[in-house]
DNA sequence: AATGAATGAGCATTCATTCAT
DNA sequence: GATGAATGAATGCTCATTCAT
């Protein structure tokens, strides 16, 4: 429970993940590009030498920080696909899990929106990212074989919509574009489904 | 009619031009923090200390690709915010927009998706950006002003969602994850307006 | 004849002497490995960056400096091969040529006998090397063929201890272990010869 | 009898020479300036920190690999020096201590042209190996005033000449210039006797 | 003795930008 | 306008060495 119970070989992780932490926040404030290892270094407390102990560059420092956590959040959304909720409720657990995450780390978030959801950097990466989608997708056909939602849309393409609808809200808190707080994360989930399952038609209520 | 007869004035403007569209190719294809300013000029087939002639810095390069392609953009958005259709054919109409201009310019597209929608080189735009998301949410807005859209839902976070889905599959192509060609485009645009606004959830086909 | 007069190719090409001349003396003074780049550009009073237009490296300096000294010795050494001189007047043509090399720039014959005799540098320039081995070898073997020198000695071996008995003499001046001066370099000359050729065996001399 | 026998004392410098030959084959693999003193100590199965206790530096183990080799190498030369032989015979003794030293080690031998027959690393050293060249000299300095070489040749520059010459041939085997072999070794052994003592030059056999 | 985490000086190289011609 | 030589700030990374354990 106190920081001597670390026996040694997890010293070693505990200072990876110290590591981690501060490019974490280095990278948001700054920028991928714009930090500097020793900016990271300074950050964590240690000397910048130390870093190339634990990672082999720079870059493998951001790798490592979008692959520790997307791995969580695909852990995650998974774990919401194989529940037997019905489809929609299942597409709101996803909207909850990524829009929460937000104001669970918005420094993480800010580098997941900012450096990874693109180029050059995810390079290697696209397969895990991909993964993410296709849980998405699996939501949606079977929402479509169970008769809970339409089958006349393109699964796919359906599940690119609705994640790129979730990070765009993501990308709106991080530009300091959209109101930030809980009710306001709340009111992004209710939205997103709304608009995704309800639609933003009008439907003749029907009348009594 | 010939080149020759291109006053000097427009001869500055035909070069600029010439190093933006040398430029966007670069850029899509290496990103714009690998590119070199060598690589554009080299591209645009000048000495590289010329590109200082016509933009004051790398960066203005990638700003004014950006603007300029955005102000055209906003230009074609606004024409459909200002036509007398429905508010669900004047998403449609802008969806159209934003998606078919994959098919006309991907190398535009790829960096506009890549390195502009995002962080620090967008800080001075963001202006610029948030008039697009605007005239998003006056269609949304004055749709449901006049019953044509469900009027419970925040149409701000509607116009983030709908634009994020439509910057999603854009990138999808981008990224080439997701099928290209005229006939994806269409089906992508039938997609979003289907999802957006139908919404996903099966509705109960009238009874006879 | 003047300055001015040097036109603009030239220019570049002089350039490039001016750092490889500067480049001499600092490893002459400081070894390769202890120099760096700035110091090199410092001593051609250029900006250190410059150097990266004429040269990939400093690795590259080093080779330059090697190769185009190395050619001249060589062009130097052919010309006495293709004279019409008895062997052993060929094999002190050679002796003379490099031995006299330490008095007209003993900087570079410094350079020369730390950095290149050996080692990683030269992998890439033994082809080059070689070439000057070989052509001591076919003096001496035309010297056998011509009844010259004797016939009962491995003439590639023979080159081999030639040119180690050369460099070893140059490696005395550089070490400041052998007494200098044009004297002591004149001596040398006939030593080397006067052993090589002649041999340290006393011969009795033949009564009259 | 067994490794447990060895007294601590013993332990330590049993170590030593594990270090030192470990050190031996990484130089001659990688070279001195490229050798990490991670890869001598991985080489030699230990931690890197461990090093340090038994030498001061990677540039002390170095000089220690020379010093301990050239000291060898030294005591050879003296007895062969001191014996009774005649002169020419003592620089054939010579000539094999030193060349064969190249099949015994030929990891050793690489480190000793390649390294530290030269420039920087050596300056503590000279004296050291002054007493080498000392040693000839005194030989055909001997062999000088007992008529049995030829007296009218500068003893100090011949033993240049002659070691510069034995050095040459290891270098070739070092480069792979020369072939390599026991019989190849005997070759270069009568061929530098050969040439250093009888000289190069065809004799006009005398006619019975 | 032994380990290897930690330190930090040191350096080659890149490249945006300037400017003389 | 056009060129490309020249500048020099900036930085990722290496690795010898130290030292707590």
């Amino acid at each position: 429970m106190t920081e001597r119970s670390i026996v040694p070989r997890e010293a070693g992780a505990e200072k990876r993940r110290l590591i981690l932490a501060a490019a974490v926040r280095v990278f948001a404030r700054d920028g991928y590009h714009t930090s500097r290892v020793g900016d990271i270094a300074e950050e964590a407390g240690i000397a910048h030498g130390l870093l190339y102990h634990y990672f082999s560059s720079k870059e493998e420092v951001l790798e490592t920080v979008f692959r520790d956590n997307w791995r969580e959040l695909l852990g995650l959304i998974r774990r919401v696909e194989e529940s037997d909720e019905p489809a929609d409720e299942q597409l709101r657990g996803i909207a909850k899990i990524l829009l929460r995450s937000w104001r669970n780390d918005p420094d993480l978030v800010t580098v997941m929106v900012r450096e990874v959801a693109r180029s050059p950097h995810l390079q290697g990466q696209v397969e895990e990212i991909r993964e993410g989608f296709a849980s998405i997708q699996r939501v949606i056909e079977r929402g479509q074989a169970q008769g809970v939602l339409r089958a006349d849309v393109d699964a796919r393409l359906a599940s690119w919509i609705f994640y790129g609808g979730l990070e765009e809200l993501l990308t709106g808190w991080v530009l300091g574009q959209l109101p930030d707080g809980d009710e306001e994360v709340a009111r992004a989930e209710r939205t997103i489904i709304d608009v995704v399952c309800g639609g933003l038609t009008a439907r003749d209520t029907v009348p009594a």
